[in-house]
DNA sequence: ATGAGTGCAAATGCTTTGCATCCTG
DNA sequence: CAGGATGCAAAGCATTTGCACTCAT
């Protein structure tokens, strides 16, 4: 936190650069509304909350942005159901806990020492995506009282 | 292999029933559809090869099947890619190798012992699907002859 | 006989595409 | 200044829905 902001778009810049990408203002900008919310949006999401700093943005360049931005290597997309795809600026290794009460998506980071998955010989691994399913400890409690879902 | 034809359907019609559903010609000609070819078919085409035997059937049809045979504990959703949804009948804890290059999917069995995923406090786990992207040992091979990509 | 299941077609939702214009490298 | 990127609108799949009819229980 607090990164020097000039060091931090060279990066981005640098990251692009290297995926084949040219940088562009919205690209960034689209990365920066990733960062300020961690909380997995959807392609729209995102096109939602772009919109208030650049009110110009289109869908179709939202989808661009994060395109590039995940084969740059500095998001990820998350697919825990069959609704819109998400996106996530952890490039750490974790795993996705998807609540089918209320919808959210919580990252939780693998043990040190997590064995991964197997790796079948002569199967190059790019990259692997753990979903896991059931309901978030705010939403046992709600139905426990018998309350409505959030959200 | 070589089951009791009657043992078999009415397995399935018992669990049809726990889970609400009835038993109907489709939905047990769906099911011997995926466990015929374990090649984790997309409703489509699923579709395509249930209208040989059963020719009237429709899309809908399918879809409504599927997602009793799912919600039934018989057969599983996998989502391995922003593709049509494909389907498996193996119940078996086990993981998806996908394969970027040719769009084969492969069922791995997970090690005997392996940790499963965390299980922070609270969150109550209904199931969980581990999708590994990669390329095939087939595929490999293929490129590494220069061949184009089978399939 | 009652309501779930089926088949058809139309509708919906998410994502991609075509194309003229703009801007980065 | 050339080719990638943008913005708009239209097109493209995968999946869902509405409705009349059929069939399992």
């Amino acid at each position: 936190m607090g990164r020097n902001p000039n060091t931090f778009r060279e990066r981005l810049s640098e990251r692009l650069q290297q995926g084949g990408f040219r940088f562009t203002p919205q690209r960034e900008h689209v990365y920066n509304v990733l960062l300020a919310k961690r909380d997995h949006p959807t392609a729209e999401e995102v096109f939602i909350r772009a919109k208030h700093e650049a009110p110009g943005i289109s869908m179709a360049t939202v989808y661009n942005c994060l395109d590039a931005l995940v084969r740059s290597g500095v998001a990820r997309q998350v697919t825990v159901d069959r609704g819109a795809t998400r996106f996530c600026p952890n490039m750490h290794e974790h795993c996705h806990y998807y609540c089918v009460e209320c919808g959210r998506v919580f990252d939780v980071a693998l043990p040190e020492h997590a064995p991964s998955v197997p790796r079948p010989k002569g199967f190059k691994v790019d990259h692997y995506e753990i979903a896991v399913h059931g309901i978030c400890a705010g939403c046992s409690a709600r139905k426990a009282a018998g309350r409505r879902p959030g959200r």
